[in-house]
DNA sequence: GATGATCATGCCCCATGGGGTAATTGCGAG
DNA sequence: CTCGCAATTACCCCATGGGGCATGATCATC
């Protein structure tokens, strides 16, 4: 038995769940008052918020100690900072996670706007910045978040499925969903019809499709070549 | 019998091949000089090129006479015009074509190259512009180009067969691609098994299928909901 | 009124898919 | 050494897929 009890369930507890699958926004910024104003206005919105002065800080944390935030998730950082400026958070978050990442800059020239946008960066916003155009760019980058974990949600939950095959069973299940006929797949692997059977009926059970256009399926979108 | 003979293939006729499957390139500059060594450099690189001293001139040649170039292509645009600038004109080309869009300007602001990116350019070049910067835009532009192509191709190609099945044909193709049996599709239709077979035999020949695999592939691909 | 496309059906045939039962072999873990 | 797992096979069963052959109905077009 547990010496620590489960906190019951508040009526907190609710609102964070309802800031959780809402978003959650990690913001950047070493101006501590536009950091406020930020993260006010996100909570407002009904936003689960995160704040840091530095991106050294948010990189330490996201390289140590993960909990890994449930739902949909961006960074939102200033592009001037002393330390580490966003071109290369962008870098750094593209190798440890694939969260969306928005830009924020005053008075930066052209150039600086461009490698963003290069570097793959969701949107990149010039001060002062208008809530509006802030609030639509976060909803885009939240989707975008939502669509990449969405897909690699499903590729791993496929992925692990097609993990519990035997070699055999694999081989078998990629032949079926290339179109080979039973027949055919005995006669190549020279075995009898019943093991191919066999090893057909475990692939689906443990692949959990229902019929052979379930397979066809789950091949293609599971990379079984 | 043609009055006009066809003309005999020549050496030119093969570089104007080659030049076609590597790519077009639109240039457009109301700047002659800029407008001629870009052209100089890209046909020298083995583009096929097609020059505009105004985007007004490209669009007129776009909606009333077009000739449909084969292969890759992408338009390559000054921001700053007279008449119509680069984000309109993006504006318009998306709309008539899903021809890929790189701008260049001279000392523009942020603003601008912003704008042009939340508009769906594929990049934006600053002056002045380096040869090697330019080539690899260019290169990633008719590479976009050719991917949508190749999607558009192989999504018509489907359209096509799927239009010349009959309702009947239609329908049944797709239950079979959802996985429901023979047996199941004759009592939801309440039609005789036999005639269910047939309309999907027919599907299957007309769709190119070999075999239930297939089906279930086209249907995916095809949009047959 | 003839013709062709579309949909529909019944009977019959064989190949194929799906699966139960029982048995054998080989291999690695306990 | 024994036990479980994977692979394999034979024999047998029934349901399903695939398809030939003949027939009929409806509807639009020429």
């Amino acid at each position: 038995m547990p010496t620590v009890l489960r906190k019951p369930v508040t009526v907190s507890d609710q609102h964070l769940a309802e800031r959780c699958a809402r978003g959650r926004i990690v913001i950047i910024d070493d101006d501590s008052e536009i950091l406020n104003a930020i993260e006010a206005l996100l909570a407002l919105e009904g936003y689960a918020t995160e704040t840091y002065s530095s991106a050294i800080d948010y990189l330490q944390v996201l390289t140590y100690n993960r909990p890994h935030f449930p739902g949909p998730s961006c960074v939102l950082c200033d592009v001037k900072m002393p330390e580490l400026d966003g071109l290369q958070l962008q870098c750094r978050l593209a190798e440890l996670a694939d969260t969306p990442l928005l830009l924020m800059s005053g008075a930066s020239g052209a150039e600086e706007a461009v490698s963003a946008f290069r570097a793959g960066v969701v949107d990149f916003l010039l001060k002062p910045i208008d809530a509006d155009m802030l609030l639509h760019a976060i909803g885009k980058a939240l989707l975008e978040s939502s669509e990449q974990q969405t897909l690699h949600h499903r590729h791993a939950e496929l992925a692990k499925r097609i993990a519990t095959l035997t070699e055999r069973e694999r081989d078998i299940a990629k032949r079926v969903a290339h179109g080979q006929i039973n027949r055919d797949i005995a006669d190549t692997l020279h075995i009898a019809l019943r093991t191919v059977k066999l090893h057909r009926q475990r692939a689906l059970e443990k692949l959990g499709a229902r019929n052979t256009a379930d397979l066809v399926r789950i091949a293609d979108e599971g990379n079984l070549s």
